[in-house]
Order: structure tokens, then sequence, then C-alpha cells
DNA sequence: TAGCTTTCTTAAGATACCTTAACTTTTTTC
DNA sequence: GAAAAAAGTTAAGGTATCTTAAGAAAGCTA
């Protein structure tokens, strides 16, 4: 079945019974989208929590000269949303768009809070979700303190080889924080050595 | 007493009946520091999440050119450590050290996992904090992908004109992720207009 | 399969930010 | 309170990255 996944997910760090797991299952929403479909626009309550069941997801956040920031991709298995506006219930301040046709499995804030009053144990799921988060953002703060755009290139590389090959070349650039020209030049660079 | 403001931070997510609160003052241990003092360095195991009941702390990353890159500024009531680290009990990547003659709270690992099994709530508070923490980040990176150097300053004076105050213009360029040259001409351009 | 749109590449000129180094001011130390 | 150390300033020259613009390649739509 489609749940399996997020079952799993869940089970890497909690242990649900049957009941938890049934009554998990009916406050998520299925949902299929399709490439280049915008789940959440700037300025929307974000009213979900996503989970990747299948396909890959973009969040980005748009300035007032249109450029482009890539926060995060999503592929199969990752959670995704815009956190702050979806904990806060404030108008976003990202998209989120399909970079392929997805499956994606959504929990809202108010079946969220339900979750926790019924199985506390999603505290602790929760909580190693966002501490993963934390620590993950904090490295990528790091990198982007220290690090050339080409070092930050190589390790985005290492780091993610399975979004290297899903997403375009725009949006790693887009990602690091470069021009997807600068990056074409880093690529040329590196095929001449 | 010195342990009021721990428990008002608390307090300000969950609430504690007189028996827990006296647990898990039992779990925190108190610590001075004088200004200048390391109280982790790269490489350490880190043991403990900090507390700062007064003064002022700086977490700093450095690189093999020994160039630094402050991480976060931790003044009173807040919480501090190599989250990183701290969880997964690796080496530290980072410095923390006192920026001000200080007292902190240090509650361990172990500790920590006892807390979560005698008193569940915590997982809660915990979540909360990784959340904020979390989506402070996220913003961060959003501004160092988008904004110039003299943005992201203007945005810290606003957002921590507490930090402001407290430390060194070296440390403001070193969180900024410039050189404290450029920060010295940004100042000057400011003041001329 | 052709035409349209988007992505990628290349290159020249511009700009934000860095490096170095010398000097001034502030802070720390004894 | 003097000497030493650290922080902050200034300026000249350098480098990483951006902007613009045009052409080539790839992906989408009819």
């Amino acid at each position: 079945m489609s749940q399996d996944l997020i079952l799993k997910n869940i089970a890497k760090h909690i242990d649900l019974d049957k009941e938890e797991e049934t009554f998990f299952l009916s406050l998520i929403k299925n949902k299929e989208v399709d490439k280049k479909t915008l789940l959440l626009k700037e300025g929307q309550i974000c009213k979900y929590i996503n989970f990747v069941n299948t396909g890959a997801l973009r969040a980005f956040h748009v300035d007032k000269t249109d450029k482009e920031a890539t926060i995060m991709f999503a592929l199969q298995d990752w959670w995704i949303t815009d956190m702050y506006c979806f904990l806060n219930a404030k108008p976003a301040m990202v998209y989120i768009e399909a970079i392929e046709d997805s499956n994606i499995l959504q929990l809202s804030k108010e079946n969220l809070e339900k979750l926790y009053i019924k199985v506390p144990k999603f505290e602790r799921f929760f909580r190693i979700l966002m501490q993963n988060a934390y620590t993950r953002e904090q490295l990528r703060i790091i990198e982007n303190l220290t690090l050339t755009a080409e070092q930050r290139y190589e390790h985005f590389l290492l780091k993610y080889p399975r979004f290297a090959k899903a997403v375009s070349q725009k949006q790693i650039a887009s990602y690091l924080g470069i021009t997807p020209e600068f990056l074409s030049a880093i690529r040329k660079n590196k095929t001449k050595r």
C-alpha cells in the first residue's frame, strides 16, 4: 500500500502499535501533484507538512528582484514544508513546487495537534526531525560562510548525489547561492583539469 | 535563586509540577566561566547543552586557513551547544567561548535521556526549541543567499540589538560572513549618508 | 517532427567583497 | 598607569562572483 513508506519513516524513530498507526493514517491526506505544480505559493497560509511518497519537490524563496533562492529539495522519504509559516499559521515566505510528478502525504496543523495529544510519542518523532533539520541547516551555514562556490558545489555532489541527478543546474545554482552562469563556469573548470 | 530563569524559560512551553521541577534541577550543573574561556574546543566530545543564566557565549567554527565563522551568539536566557555533536556524541566541529564572565547551567546527554524517560513532556519542550532553532537558521540561509552584506548587517542590528551591543565588530563580521575591514567600510558608508 | 520554450554555455565588462599593510583607538595586563 | 595586545579604520590593488547578451542544446507541445 502507498502508506508503507511513511510508516517505515516513522518507525526509524518511534514504535507505534496497530491502533496508533491506524489513527495516524486517518489524519493524513493523499495527494497527487503534477510536475511544475505549485503546492504552496508565497502569501498563502501554509496548512500542511508534506511527506514525499514518490517524486521530488523543491522549496524556494523569491526576492524583490525576482532572484530565486532554493531552500531545500525533497525526494522520496523526505518531509517538506515552510516550517516557520506552518508552525505559526503565517503567510508563506516560500514557494513549494513539484519538480517531478509526485505523490505526497499531507498532515495538517490541526491534525498534528490532535496527534500530539492522542499519541504523545509523536512529540519525540518531530523533535528528532527538527533536530536533524536544524543541524543540517547549521552545517549549511558553516559551508556558506567558509567555502568558495566551487567547494560548495563539490560538497553538494558528494552529499546529495540523488539531488544532483534529479534537479536542473539552475536549481542547484540557486541552492548554492550563485548564478547558473557561474555554476557553468565552475563545471567547465572542473572538467578542464 | 539562580535557577529561576531556567524554570521560567521552560515554563514558556510546558508546565511542570514541583516534583518535576525538582527532578529537572537535580540533573543540571551550575558552572561559572570567565570571559575568554573556551567551554568547548574543536575535537572534544560535546557533553552538554548549556543554558545562559548570566553573561554571553559565542559558538564559532575555524577552517583550515584559520578563518572564523560565528555560528551563533547566546545571551541570557538562550540555549547553546554544538547540537550535531551533542546529539551524536561526535567530536565537536566548533568552539564555544565565553565573551563575558558567565554563569551557565549544563545538562548532559545522559541526563537529558533520563529526563525524556521520566518527564516525557520535555520531548515537547525540546521539540519546540529545535523548531525555533531550525526556522531561525532557515531564515538566516535565505538572507545569506539573497541579501548583500550591508543589508544583512542592517537586519542583524534590527533583529538582535542586544547582540549588537554585547559583541565586537569583528565577531559580527564573522557572523555575517564578511571581513572586519569590509564591515568597517559598510559602517563608514552608512554614517556618510 | 517542427516549432517553441527553457536550460546551458561562453565571454566581456562590472561590482561586491577580500587581502595586505600601515595607522589609530580601545582594552587588557601587570 | 604604562606597556602590550587586540580591535577598529583606511586605502590600494586583487579576486570571486555577477550582469548582460548572444548562441547552442535540450525538453515540451502541437
